[in-house]
This record gives C-alpha cells, sequence and structure tokens, in this order.
DNA sequence: GGGGAAGTTGAGGTTTCGCTCGGCTTTCGT
DNA sequence: ACGAAAGCCGAGCGAAACCTCAACTTCCCC
C-alpha cells in the first residue's frame, strides 16, 4: 500500500461515537487507559495492552482515537478537567465575607491544603505518571500553567491584606503546598495525613508571618 | 576458525576495557548518553542514537554495555555519585565550631540551599529527566533515599538545639527546599537566582521560627 | 616484526508495538 | 421487517528499536 501518489489516500476516517453503547465503549477505553497508566506506566502504555484492559478489541479503540498520542490526550484532558472542578469547589467553599487578616488566610491556605491533598489523594499513581512521566501537548502544559496562574492569582487577592508583595508571596505558597503534597502523597507517604496538613501549614503560616 | 570445537555456544561476554583507548570509548558513551537523555529525553534516549552522538559505531557499544539498561544504570550511578559528591563537599564547608543558635541555623540553611542550587543547575535538563521520567532500578531509589536520610539526619543534628523535634523538622526544611529548586530551576525559572535563594530561606527560617 | 589479544565495525536478525482493513454483528429509522 | 448505518473484531503488516556476529584494524609484548 502506501501509494502516496493516489489522488485520495482516504484514510479511514474515525468514527464519532452515536449511540449510547458506543458512548459506552469510549468510556470504557478511557477509564482502561487510566488504569493501565496508573498501574504499569507510560512504558506499559500500548494500545493493545489498553484495548485488553478495556476489554474492548485493538480495532475499536482505533474507531474512536486516530492514534495512541489522541487517547492519551483525551486522557490528559480528562485529568485537567477534573483538577479545574477541584480548584472551583475550593473556591466556592470560600467565606469571602470574613473581614480580611491573618484569621481569614489562615482559613484561605487550609482551603489551598485542602484542595491540593484530595488532587493528590485522588488516584496518586496516575497523577504521578500523567505529572512527570508522561508527555504532553504544548497545549496541556499551557492549560495547567493558567490554572495555576489563576489559582495564585485568587490567593493573592486574598493576601492584600497580609503580604507586601501579594503576587509573589501566592506564588511561592502555591509552590510549596504543591511541592509537598506531591512529594508526601504521591513519591511516599512518610506522614499520617492530619500531621502532613499541620506540617505544611506550619511551614506556610511562617512564612506569611514572617512576609507580612 | 578456532574453537570450533568448543561444546559449549557461550554467549559472548562484555569486554572489560583495558587499554586506553577502550577507556575513553565507555567515557565518550557514558558522555552520549547523557547528552541525548539531557536534549531528547529518555523517548529518544536509543542505543542507536546514543552510539551515533558518542561517534562510535554500535557494535561498540554492546561491547561495554551488555544491554540498554545496563548503560542507562551506569549514567544513573554517575549522576548520584555527582550528587553524593556536592553533598560532602557542602557538609564539609560548614562551620561546625560556631555556637548552635538562630545564627548557626541560618548559615546551615544557606549552605543546603546552596548545595540544592548547585545539584540543580548543572545540567537541568538531564537532571529533570533522571529524577522524574527514567526508569530507575529498586537499589538507585534506595541509594537516593540513603543519600537524603543521611542529609536528613545530618541537617538534624544541627538543628538540636532550634527545634523540638529536629528529625521532623529537618525532613520538612529538606523537603521543602528540594521542592522548590526543583521547580523553579529544572521546571522553569520564574525568578532570578538571588530572588530565589531569598524566598527559599524566608520559607524556611519561618518555619524554623515557628516551630522552634 | 610477528602473533595474538583487545578493540571496532555495521549490516541485518528478532521482537515489539502502532495501526489497518475486510468482514461480521447490532441498532435504528421507516 | 428489512436495509443501511453504526459498531465491533483481530490477524497481520510495516516501522522502529534492541542486539548479534563475523570480519576487520589497532595495540601490546616478547
Amino acid at each position: 500500500m502506501t501509494a502516496k501518489t493516489a489522488a485520495r489516500p482516504r484514510k479511514r476516517g474515525v468514527r464519532t461515537a452515536r449511540q449510547a453503547r458506543a458512548r459506552h465503549t469510549v468510556e470504557t477505553i478511557l477509564e482502561g487507559g487510566a488504569r493501565v497508566l496508573a498501574e504499569r506506566g507510560w512504558a506499559g502504555f500500548t494500545t493493545n495492552a489498553v484495548a485488553a484492559r478495556a476489554g474492548v478489541s485493538i480495532g475499536s479503540l482505533y474507531e474512536y482515537f486516530p492514534n495512541k498520542e489522541a487517547l492519551r490526550d483525551a486522557i490528559v484532558t480528562r485529568h485537567l478537567d477534573a483538577g479545574e472542578r477541584l480548584m472551583a469547589e475550593a473556591a466556592a467553599g470560600l467565606d469571602l465575607s470574613a473581614p480580611p487578616g491573618p484569621a481569614r488566610s489562615e482559613a484561605v491556605v487550609g482551603a489551598l491544603i485542602d484542595g491540593f491533598v484530595r488532587l493528590h489523594a485522588d488516584d496518586p499513581a496516575l497523577h504521578r505518571e500523567l505529572s512527570s512521566v508522561v508527555p504532553l501537548l504544548p497545549g496541556h502544559r499551557a492549560r495547567a500553567e493558567d490554572m495555576r496562574q489563576r489559582l495564585i492569582g485568587l490567593l493573592a487577592s486574598l493576601l492584600t491584606r497580609d503580604a507586601v508583595r501579594p503576587h509573589r508571596t501566592a506564588m511561592v505558597i502555591v509552590d510549596v503546598v504543591e511541592g509537598l503534597t506531591h512529594r508526601w502523597i504521591v513519591e511516599d507517604a512518610p506522614l499520617p495525613e492530619d500531621e502532613m496538613r499541620a506540617e505544611i501549614e506550619a511551614v506556610v503560616m511562617g512564612y506569611l508571618g514572617r512576609r507580612g
């Protein structure tokens, strides 16, 4: 084959799931893909492994995903969506009517820690793989970076009374919280969860007190 | 001709470099491997690419490394050796005759930050790849973990006067410093180096003050 | 300087894995 | 109820990557 010379090589089009059965198949494949990624890592993430894990044939997988990258990207997108939802929930739970000041800042920091703990605690292996070994599209990196920047902006706006340079302070805090939750939940868990939260809070509040 | 009579097919043994020329070849291959890893990542780390980059034939590579994993492991070992040396140097540079207390702690923390900055600043791309995407042998993970524990132990012994639970405090500090240097140097550099050091120091000293 | 050990080479065997395609089964609309 | 569209299947093709091996070159040592 290969026949590049043909007027239309006519690659077989990728199907768009219309029937409920097909949507279920797509769902199953995505879920299987996430499981394979979490359990066997990016190296074990072969299209045949995903199809087998999902209980569908390799042909079905390629009905809905033009290639391996598209499947990977769909899984990444889902993970980013979940993170976005988590962030929105955490923000919605904040009591913004409280008067600005150290007390409110402590509550805000608590919510931030809570959000990151939940983000990492739900399927740590998948999160680890996606956040460090799986190759990402520039668009996905950009989206993650955008989420981070929005989070920093929000935090900065809540810290205007407690910090001389709110944006800088917010960036440091976000990086500290993310770094510690990532290390302790995803890499290994040297502390029980409540102590972990307390330590992270101590680090952040100590920094805030010093910069305030 | 020779040795046709040997009953054993005997898998061809891996050569141990004896002559200077051969040692140079091994060196070149290791260096080429590190470059390929840093520039094209683990996905681009193919034995043919390494051989080409090193300017030797693929056959030569397999004279000294029984397989791809052995080559990877040798590169990882070298990187760990470098980290070990850096840690020893930083420890040797400490002034332990100074009286324990906040002033000495600040100097110790400064040295810690300095060590991690140097560890990450020298070939950040290679460090990134080795510390997150390249699959490691359990033995290598164990060695890295051992280095971390020794560092924590050393730091804890220097903080006995400043913290109620020195070991816990030391662990948190090491994780904060490593997390922030890694994020800011390896992932991207949002701050000039001196400001970066100042922020990390502010985080750690704030935590120390609060826990003291 | 000669013989043998050490070192080097690269075409190609083997395996792994992404992906295709012809044919079969199920669902839907009329 | 029946034809067409949607969905599903899996043997196998081709590319890419790991690794081998027989032949060649360079170096060492007596």
